[in-house]
DNA sequence: GTGTATTAGTGTATGGTGTACACAGTGCTT
DNA sequence: AAGCACTGTGTACACCATACACTAATACAC
């Protein structure tokens, strides 16, 4: 969030990369070698705290206030997750947490990564790569339909932790069965796991309403209000029509259209693989 | 936010839809006909206020609210946004902004639609249907990564008004000249929608970098050390290797990867209308 | 004109938030 | 026994959204 101390780490390179465009490659080779500094907000996912032999016991562990945390994100959002909310669950005063963890970004991004959770264990005999990456993207919308609150924090809030290394791992390893080179490879990655979290958006808002006791029909009235504004307006004659036009008698679900741009996405890389193997 | 009050106002349907799966038919019947509370919210977004003639004249119209919020935005963030702070940059009090905007919620949806802004027209002669949709995503990333703090809000929170409607009407336009069924149009706008939006989230992020006054070197030391956690860790050896893998001599920018990765869903989409069409 | 209803903007107050800081107690280490 | 590092608490503060009461301005009814 503040302002990073150390601006120039990264000369001696061999164009500036002040002044180009920022590639794949640059994030890739930070990735190498990093100020020690940066990694430091992090940290707290990866390490096992020393837990230095004198002093009182403590009375909890990180992991004890970052399941509290999300048990109230469960039950009552995001925005419930106070330090006084989660400090009064486990019997303890606001201030205690802090023992644990040295503000409340650096919970949640605990929060955040717990609730990432792990992609589903690969299945032996192992299918062919799209059936595995088709599942991987299932579970990963699924994953985030559970817990839709995790939506609600953007990229740079919530750095990575190991959790969501997994589930990259997991793709990556799918991926690397169709024989395609590593750069192919990390864009198909980003394809699938663009099109999951980007068409997801709907159905977790779904969950998001329903896990805060609204029905689904409450919900579809809210969001289909403001798409009705489009209905009669003749500046949204085409998309009024979408919505307007007459059923053709098996409408999909929520689900079954994630599915089904699903297919043609993977259609689309299929299509890359075949290209590329010729 | 809070709980609705009107549970049973879609009864008499074909089958009670709170037990089925919710399909896109819902959302598109509900959007016909709705409960007149619900508009409540996003009604701000549409309505022209109706100004009755007694009283002072105001000072303020609820754009200069908007203007000036979406300033402070661009400055320093979506947490810049505070109701004093809105209200000190147009010298007002912070309760005047109260007379325009019944809470900060109602604020930041119009903020969010005004940030939203409009597609770029249509340029004639039209060019075929996939030229355009390729524009269309990408004006819509850039769009998005003019305005990071656009995707801090998630969906729940934001209603969509009219300029989200605007981009909606563009693509649907674009994609209607496929010939494809509405509901199959429908499909492909979640698709190239979904993507995008979750595909331009590692530029958005490196926007919002920017906008706060970091290098892009600086964050792609940030991201790089999460992802290098990954880098000798036995539990990500796939991953791994895809970020120690040698450059092969033209590193993709992630503008690059984008469209690359936008050929690839565009090409499953026409690989599906040709078979629609046949 | 003179009221009177209606609205714009202000000042003040309240409850909630993250967190700095000083302190008291605890239990190993020397 | 003394020291020390650590845990949990109490207090305090700055900031935030917002309810409420108030003043001042305006236009309409008479």
């Amino acid at each position: 969030m503040a302002g990073r101390k150390t601006p120039n780490s990264t000369s001696r390179k061999k164009r500036p990369a002040s002044k180009r465009a920022l590639t794949h490659d640059d994030m890739m080779q930070a990735s190498v070698r990093v100020d020690p500094e940066l990694r430091r907000r992090s940290e707290l996912l990866w390490e096992d705290r020393s837990r230095s032999t004198r002093g009182p016991k403590p009375g909890l562990t990180p992991n004890d206030v970052v399941q509290a945390a999300m048990e109230i994100a469960d039950a009552d959002g995001l925005s419930a997750v106070t330090m006084h909310a989660v400090a009064a669950r486990l019997g303890f005063t606001t201030m205690a947490i802090y023992r644990y963890f040295p503000n409340k970004e650096t919970l949640l991004d605990a929060v955040v990564d717990a609730g990432t959770g792990f992609p589903p264990p690969v299945t032996e005999p192992r299918p062919e790569w799209r059936k595995e990456v088709f599942a991987w993207a299932r579970a990963k919308r699924a994953s985030l339909c559970a817990r839709p609150w995790l939506a609600e924090l953007p990229f740079v809030v919530a750095p990575h932790g190991p959790n969501w290394l997994s589930w990259l791992e997991a793709i990556a390893d799918s991926l690397s069965r169709t024989g395609l080179s590593a750069a192919d490879i990390g864009g198909m990655l980003s394809i699938v796991d663009g099109y999951t979290r980007g068409a997801s958006d709907t159905a977790i808002s779904l969950a998001r309403a329903r896990a805060r006791g609204m029905s689904g029909a409450e919900w579809a009235a809210g969001v289909g209000a403001d798409l009705g504004r489009a209905i009669g307006n003749p500046r949204f004659p085409r998309f009024a029509a979408l919505l307007t036009a007459p059923s053709d008698g098996h409408p999909r679900t929520l689900d079954e259209s994630f599915d089904f741009g699903l297919e043609r996405v993977l259609d689309g890389i299929e299509l890359y693989i075949k290209a590329s193997a010729s």
